[in-house]
DNA sequence: GTCTATATTCGGATAGAC
DNA sequence: GTCTATCCGAATATAGAC
């Protein structure tokens, strides 16, 4: 792995852990083993290197999701499996964590990726609602892409729930609460 | 209001804004009009202060939510009041930000409110759930109190996915497909 | 490409005068 | 109770040597 790959991957980790705010330039060289000439060579700066661990951790998580929910299955359990996976939930979302950060928000390069991985994980969700109603596995009813954002802020929220309780508990009852809702939206019920 | 209470109240704000770790100690002392010395004189010092302005965050939040939770209604129409109530959807929660932040979750002292500020409102919720079972409104079904969860993580992550877009919309919709499962635990479906 | 030196501002206080 | 002075390390770089 090269200088720039060390980097991104350290400032993933650092983004993840600490925040943007929480995250210095020194922690990055520290964590990395990278010297700050040498940062400061490949990077123009922590703006640069947040976007390029940013870009990197959004592309990740999209590979994930879509193993559950392009995988085998109908929809409910494709979209019961996506909400069920395993996640290191007290570390939280990599990706929705930089919501709540005012710098990554005020940075367009920043907020970006942040954002298109929820436009393209809300979207992916709804289609796979909308494939099943269109199999008449799932009642019609409110609009596919309501359900959708719903169930994806139970996935983010449950987040916030377990870091509060400093346990993984809440984040699985929410889930288990959403899976539960969902399964009532089967035709067969 | 006296001094210790400006100094509260700008801490409330500027912890709802940056965040723990993006508020110091000048800007509380710039935002409340109070001196430096004055301010160490009324509280030992960051962490101090942030407590106080946390617990008082917390009590403010549970009253806010007692106003549709024990309000008139049906059981159903008194969560979907709370789901729906109008809210300053871009700055998110004040008190679920804070479970982003490793130095409060990391310190007993600032994360007890946190903590138990969801816990008091996903019990009061699952109470509201019970209530409308027992009178014959709400369908049995999964626990009560994994629905809380579920529905209180929809706020939440609400909150996550509108700033991500820097848009409400994200969040009204969450809230939308939220309701729309819970009318769906209706009896007269 | 990488290293060390230097610079500026901020964070989070403590000390002591008034 | 409040004010000003002072302190020390961290944050975020830039400059120039190697």
């Amino acid at each position: 792995m090269d200088t720039s790959d060390r980097l991104i991957e350290s400032t993933q980790e650092l983004l993840w852990e600490r925040g943007y705010v929480g995250t210095s330039p020194k922690a990055i060289q520290q964590r990395s083993g990278v010297g700050q000439g040498s940062m400061y060579h490949h990077f123009r700066g922590k703006p640069d290197l947040a976007a390029a661990a940013l870009r990197r951790s959004a592309e990740q998580l999209r590979e994930l999701a879509e193993r559950q929910l392009g995988g085998p299955g109908t929809a409910f359990e494709r979209i019961a499996n996506y909400l069920g996976r395993e996640r290191e939930v007290l570390r939280g979302c990599r990706i929705g964590r930089m919501a709540q950060d005012p710098e990554v928000i005020a940075d367009p390069e920043l907020r970006a990726p942040v954002e298109e991985t929820f436009e393209w994980l809300t979207g992916r969700i709804a289609g796979v609602i909308e494939e099943g109603r269109a199999a008449g596995e799932l009642r019609p009813g409110a609009p596919a892409a309501e359900l959708a954002r719903a169930l994806t802020a139970v996935v983010q929220g449950g987040y916030v729930l377990a870091r509060a309780a400093d346990s993984a508990e809440p984040f699985h009852q929410a889930v288990q609460g959403a899976i539960a809702l969902l399964r009532s939206q089967l035709t067969e019920d």
